[in-house]
RNA sequence: GAGGCUGUAGCUCAGUAGGUAGAGCAACGGACUUUUAAUCCGUAGGUCGAGGGUUCGAGUCCCUCCAGCCUCACCA
């Protein structure tokens, strides 16, 4: 279908739009020649057209159907082709962003009138912004629009003597949220605010349906998800949470190149999902016939990257966990991993706070900031605490205590038969530990029989070299000094899927990441972080879905 | 998976004891050439999330279901 159109006209940039599924309206025709849609004869026969157009029936949607608001606007879009005008718009150049023509306010001056009165009057520079249409207030033969752009908001000011009878009519087939272009003088209005005086309009898109209200904005928490596009629009500083969140990938990238480490991207399909303990989400792949896994980390293919000579690798990317779904959980979520071969756990402590203060600058942030209520101090050194000690210090019981640890497991109603106490231990930790660990705060030398992928520290084997970074309750990051003895590390791996429940008998033995061992992986430090997590702390969002631009939700 | 809360006009929200479904914004018609969520006059807009039940009568009470949020559970 694109080929075709592509070869049967020389306008390819209007076919390359096109959607396969839908026929040719005739104002996309039209599109491809502009020059003859002018035409009073061709107008006439778009219109009728157009009417059959509004008898299909609008897609219902969360926000339901606007019924005769729909209606209205399409009179409106009739209108303007009947005007000559493209409801949908084009190419709009040399037009600047609102931030930046507010920054011109100082180029206003002030001259005579010109005239016997002597007054003065303001001259400003020609502006030409484009954006969306917020409010308006009409008032006679005057109009004053809110124009939105990224950058900012601005007034402008349309008087039907000041723009003439053409683009007056123009104005008359404005709705709120079209997408207009303007041009003309900034100046102040009588009352002070800096406004473009119109001079010329451009339509750029019709707005078929009506927007939220210009003061409530959307505030049912399962709209703004759904329709995050006018949640972007409407509620305030959502968009700027989610600029920076991209501020942070940024800086997140920079603080690893600044660092000598190398971005890569690994396979998201996986025959054996490994890395972590997750369940994972099946596929099928037809071409081999096989089942593989949306993959649940990034680890055993970065480490292979390790054998592979990378010294220094990371990916910043998705994975997927067929899971619970909460405040703090979403289905797929994006994580750091980074390996450095001959570092160990501490050197990946460093990077950890290297990698949030830098984070931390990029977002114009001091070092505290404030989540839920509490002040959080990511001055660097972040403390740096024993998982015994915090364990001893939590729950008053000796960690190599191992009756009193059951008994303590058995008191919060925790299930301990048939279970290690090493794993009891850690459903402990988990329980009255974490909660309490306001942090930042690196918690060190994990129980190692819950570390399969760790390696044990030198002359202590029950203690892994591990250490997770805990913000207000929430894990951030989880490092290790990586296990890179296979023997070991297969023991490991038998060790887990021997203790695995029938429902989680998808995993496997990865035997290949074991012989990637066997050729020799250099002694290094990983590391791997939450980012989503991360920036929820840096932005001030008590849930993980404010910080993904459309989390998963129940299909309509 | 369990419990709690929520679902009323395009949006934001009221809705009394079970007795004809309301407001603001938005829309439509009109007035207004310096407004600021403009103002003023007028008009239209509803399967009260869906289905069932109780009742002379249900937005309101009961049951089932759907969706969302929260808490818990699950989650190395």
């Amino acid at each position: 279908m694109h080929l075709r159109l592509w070869a049967a006209t020389s306008a390819p940039l209007f076919a390359v739009h096109l959607q396969p599924h839908l026929t040719l309206t005739p104002f996309q025709v039209s599109l491809e020649c502009p020059v003859a849609a002018r035409s009073p004869h061709r107008d006439g026969g778009r219109g009728i057209r157009l009417m059959n157009q509004t008898a299909r029936t609008p897609q219902p949607g969360a926000a339901g159907q606007p019924g005769m608001h729909e209606a209205a606007r399409r009179d409106k879009l009739r209108k303007l082709v009947e005007l000559g005008y493209d409801p949908w718009g084009g190419r709009f150049d040399n037009h600047q962003p609102i931030g930046q023509i507010r920054q011109r306010e100082g180029e206003i001056q002030r001259v005579p009138a010109g005239d016997v009165s002597g007054q003065e009057i303001e001259q400003g520079p020609r502006v030409r912004a484009a954006g969306r249409i917020f409010l308006q207030r009409k008032a006679g033969k005057l109009v004053f629009l809110d124009l939105r752009d990224w950058t900012g908001r601005i007034q402008v000011l349309i008087g039907r003597r000041q723009v003439g009878e053409e683009y007056w009519a123009l104005a008359e087939c404005f709705d709120l949220g079209d997408i207009v272009g303007v041009e003309g003088e900034l100046k102040h209005t009588n009352t002070g605010e800096l406004t473009i005086f119109a001079e010329r309009l451009v339509f750029l898109t019709k707005s078929l349906w009506p927007h939220p209200d210009k003061h409530h904005g959307l505030t049912d928490p399962e709209l703004r998800q759904r329709l995050r596009y006018l949640d972007l629009l409407y509620t305030e500083g959502v968009w700027e949470r989610f600029r920076r969140r991209t501020q942070i990938v940024h800086s997140i990238r920079q603080t690893m190149a600044r660092n000598g480490f190398v971005e890569v991207e690994g396979p998201t399909l996986h025959a054996i999902a490994g890395g972590a303990a997750a369940r994972p989400f099946v596929t099928h792949l037809n071409a081999l016939d096989i089942d593989l896994y949306l993959r649940i980390a990034l680890e055993l293919h970065l480490k292979r990257l390790l054998v592979g000579g990378i010294e220094r690798v990371y990916e910043l990317g998705r994975v997927y966990r067929n899971e619970g779904i909460s405040p703090r959980h979403n289905p797929e979520f994006t994580m750091l991993e980074a390996y450095q071969a001959y570092g160990d756990y501490h050197t990946m402590m460093d990077l950890t706070e290297e990698l949030v203060c830098a984070a931390l600058e990029a977002t114009g942030q001091g070092r505290q900031v404030t989540w839920g209520g509490a002040v959080l101090d990511f001055t660097p050194p972040f403390a740096r605490r024993s998982y015994d000690e915090l364990f001893a210090e939590h729950t008053g019981v000796r960690p190599d205590d191992e009756h009193g640890v059951r008994a303590c497991a058995e008191r919060l109603g925790l299930e301990t038969a048939g279970k290690h106490t090493d794993v009891i231990k850690s459903e402990v930790f988990e329980e009255l530990v974490e909660p309490r660990l306001a942090g930042p705060v690196f918690v060190l030398d994990y129980p190692a029989s819950i570390c399969p992928l760790t390696k044990r520290k030198r002359g202590r084997p029950e203690v892994a070299e591990r250490f997770e970074l805990f913000v207000q309750g929430m894990e951030i990051a989880n490092a290790y000094t990586e296990l890179n003895d296979p023997d070991l590390q297969e023991e490991l791996f038998r060790t887990q899927l021997a203790g695995l429940k029938e429902e989680d008998s998808m995993a496997r033995m990865d035997h290949d990441f074991v012989r990637a061992l066997r050729y020799g992986m250099p002694p290094a430090g990983g590391l791997g972080i939450g980012i989503d997590r991360l920036v929820m702390l840096l932005t001030g969002a008590q849930s993980i879905r404010e910080v993904i631009l459309f989390p998963l939700l129940r299909p309509e």
